[in-house]
DNA sequence: CGATTCATGTAACGGGTTACATGATTCG
DNA sequence: CGAATCATGTAACCCGTTACATGAATCG
């Protein structure tokens, strides 16, 4: 499961139920994850199944019924060992943005270059909110970590685009 | 299809057969693509069923029979399309590797810094490779572009991790 | 002759996507 | 009362993975 992670991670935190687990991805993650809600229910169906995660039924007030899912002691030894291998191994040169660039000699070089300057616009677009995201956490909180790492990248394809840009294709 | 674009953009370059793909995905482009063998003799198969491909059969001299796919003209579109979408937007920022830095106060602090610095000699062990393959080849070549979006990102990573391992995680 | 290379597939499973379905409660 | 919010799911489809199956030709 692409989301096995995140999910464990934010189950690791505190018991949640689908709602709740989807409005934190919509709202506060959504850039690093694209989980439908749909999705979600089955993933964590899944972890039940799988004896990672256990659900009580709730009721608050009138409002519905809700399945508050926790991890089991076996779902926070996955997650710790996700972790592990997730902290040990970025596989960053895989990323699939690197895909087009073999390609590149089928459109003309001025179409590339208007293509990749969008690119270099979209990329920049995200800074700002990272950078904010970034100032309004202390130095080493795990959100600071998240933007700080995603900035350094995200300043690392601008700078290269702007080589390519400036050079031009055709050298 | 997470490998359009690449199976595609092989084809649009020559005619190909299954076998013939699954060896330069294997050799050649080792680290844009996991595609397995079987997976790619499927994917081919579904090329052709949408019409984006076409096999004709061929025999070589005694050796076994072999479909050889060329592209279609709505492949070559569809090519195309996926090209521009490709290199209009890198998606870098949504990489997985940031997952894991979410939850690093689940371990120990010096734990993390063990597998972050794991991660730091595995990150720079990629790098020698992508730089021969950079001086072998023409500047503005696909190849030598590749690796040299591939190596920008791996020193941006690198000086990151630096920068990590450097203050520690609890300043 | 036995191993390797050439060449292609099938079957079963896992898991993500989309569209659709359901129904209670609260708010205006 | 009608709309938005809260809350969960099902069904159908697509696609990737793994393990397995097949068989001819060439090489040593």
């Amino acid at each position: 499961m692409e989301d096995e992670l995140l999910l464990l991670g934010l189950l690791s935190g505190s018991a949640m139920h689908g709602y709740q687990l989807n409005e934190i991805i919509e709202q506060r993650l959504p850039m690093l994850s694209k989980l439908k809600p749909s999705t979600a229910y089955s993933a964590l169906d899944r972890l039940a199944a799988q004896g990672l995660a256990e659900a009580t039924v709730e009721r608050v007030g009138r409002r519905p019924e809700r399945k508050v899912y926790g991890l089991t002691p076996a779902g926070r030894e996955r997650f710790l060992d996700l972790l592990r291998e997730n902290l040990r191994s970025a596989d960053l040169p895989a990323y699939a943005g690197d895909r087009g660039l073999l390609f590149h000699r089928a459109l003309p070089a001025n179409e590339v270059l208007a293509l990749l300057a969008e690119r270099r616009e979209a990329t920049l677009a995200r800074a700002p909110r990272l950078r904010r995201l970034l100032e309004s956490h202390p130095p080493r909180s795990a959100a600071a970590l998240v933007a700080g790492h995603a900035l350094a990248l995200i300043d690392a394809e601008v700078t290269w685009l702007d080589g390519i840009l400036g050079e031009g294709l055709d050298a």
